[in-house]
RNA sequence: GCGGAUAUGGUGAAGGGGUUAACACGGUGGAUUGUGGUUCCAUUAUGCUAGGGUUCGAAUCCCUAUAUCCGCCCCA
């Protein structure tokens, strides 16, 4: 029989066992921190109708999502879970108590071309907060301490939440009078970490910004100092209303992230941030691993005025953030920062060692998952050899060998397969050895 | 959407027109029928992305298609 070959989509990722058991873990480790923060857990549906969730759509936007029809229905897959939830925030609004503070950890699709890095279906984790009407600046700064938590928990060394304002870049390229041209100057200025200033200032020009203003945006990039000096000399820069009200906002949030005890070396005002969705209207971050530069933004977020306005004519005003998971988790194995796997899922396999005694080793698989401790038995009427290599390769750092013998003692042969040491115990010292 | 590269087993790969497709890892079975990780032995692609062409002969040369990877755009 000719056979199809098994193959999956590029741009999808699957993981093997050990893999998964350690992505598993992250995905267990932030939603625990998010939980801790006061978050509500949501799942949105998969599937949407178009018109939902193209309301807003840009032409990137458009050009990516998974749109298809069943019938004559018009659906698409989700591009993102902000755009689901500004729905579903729309749609529930009487239901909802606010600020509505949410975390949905679930995976979206992008019909890109995928590459290092990029895939079509991956996994975000988002945390949104969203206000009735308001939604105080101390949100902007609580989103940030969440991810900081997060990420000390990851333990993936050093890293470093950018935080910017949008309003702070709009106003001043207003004040210099650039304000038809902001979208393509934010979307150049955005590469100079990674392209450098000599290709920002190249493009600028080719943008057909003056070099007058060209150094005036380096200028302001070039703001140095601590967070409280770049924003005092950064005040002095322009008297532009919009401007002065991002700086505003900026000392508010910082000021606010001491109050969080967010350790200062680990954020910072960049302003060079302006990526993000073209819906942010205030605050952005970004996050990088201070070791691993070259992974780029590793979680990036912002704050989003205007984001219900296609679903009702309630003012919800929003601040989150996304880890991009998917790729971080690609990019930390491609890069070796995270170590290779050996935690099984299993404390023990229970070996029985034929058929007869198959009750009894039952009877104490029963028991020890009654207990809490997660048994494997293996079934297979195989040799000892196999049964143990079994174990052995699953990484299950306990076998317990049962035959006449032990089902006549009442007893299991515990062996650590570490050690290769053997012991022949009752089931309530089995317990106790495995809980320690 | 645009540009570049590459396609050999479960995996990493060698072979660049001559007949059994190297080597390594992994898998399976075995080496005193209740003991793994080391070692040893056996075995593991009638086939080199697909289709067509050149040739006495094609993984090897040519064409087409497809897939994958890497950039750009954009983004997590």
């Amino acid at each position: 029989m000719k056979k199809v070959e098994p193959r999956i989509l590029s741009g999808f990722m699957e993981l093997l066992p050990p893999d998964q058991i350690q992505f598993n873990w992250m995905v267990d480790t932030i939603r625990r921190v998010y939980e801790e923060y006061g978050f509500l857990p949501l799942d949105t549906p998969t599937i949407e109708l178009s018109e939902v969730l193209l309301a807003k759509a840009g032409g990137e936007t458009e050009k990516q999502i998974y749109r298809f029809f069943k019938g004559d229905t018009d659906l698409s897959l989700r591009f993102d879970l902000t755009v689901p939830l500004a729905r579903y925030v729309s749609s529930h609004y009487n239901d909802l108590i606010f600020p509505f503070k949410r975390y949905q950890i679930s995976k979206v699709f992008r019909g890109e071309r995928p590459q290092k890095g990029r895939f079509r279906e991956f996994y975000q984790c988002d945390i949104d907060i969203i206000g009735n009407e308001s939604l105080d600046l101390v949100y902007d700064a609580e989103i940030p301490t969440v991810i900081y938590h997060v990420f000390e928990e990851l333990q993936l060394g050093k890293f470093t939440i950018r935080i910017n304002n949008r309003k702070v870049l709009s106003g001043f390229f207003e004040s210099l009078g650039l304000e038809h041209e902001i979208t393509d100057i934010l979307r150049i200025i955005d590469k100079m970490d990674k392209m450098g200033e000599e290709v920002v200032k190249r493009e600028l020009l080719e943008q057909g910004i003056v070099e007058k203003n060209i150094d005036a945006i380096f200028t302001f990039l070039h703001t140095s100092g601590t967070v409280e000096e770049k924003l005092a000399s950064l005040k002095k820069l322009s008297n532009h209303p919009l401007y002065q009200e991002g700086l505003e906002e900026l000392e508010i949030v910082f000021s606010a992230l001491k109050e969080f005890q967010v350790k200062e070396e680990y954020y910072t005002l960049d302003l060079t941030i302006a990526r993000g969705l073209d819906y942010y209207t205030g605050t952005v971050y970004e996050t990088i691993l201070d070791d691993y530069p070259s992974l780029g933004s590793i979680c990036s977020g912002g704050r989003y005025e205007n984001l219900t306005e296609y679903y009702t004519d309630q003012h919800l005003p929003g601040i989150g953030i996304s880890i991009g998971l998917s790729r971080l988790y690609s990019q930390l194995k491609e890069a070796g920062i995270l170590k290779e796997n050996h935690e099984s899922i299993s404390s023990i396999l229970l070996v029985p060692m034929d058929k007869e005694v198959r009750g009894y080793t039952l009877d104490i698989a029963n028991y020890l998952r009654e207990n809490g401790i997660k048994t494997d038995v293996y079934y297979q009427e195989k040799g000892m050899k196999q049964k143990i290599k079994y174990a052995d390769r699953l990484g299950i750092p306990y076998v317990g060998v049962i035959g006449e013998e032990e089902v006549a003692e009442k007893k299991v042969a515990f062996k650590n397969l570490e050690t290769g040491t053997q012991e022949l115990i009752t089931k309530e010292e089995l317990l106790k050895r495995l809980t320690k």
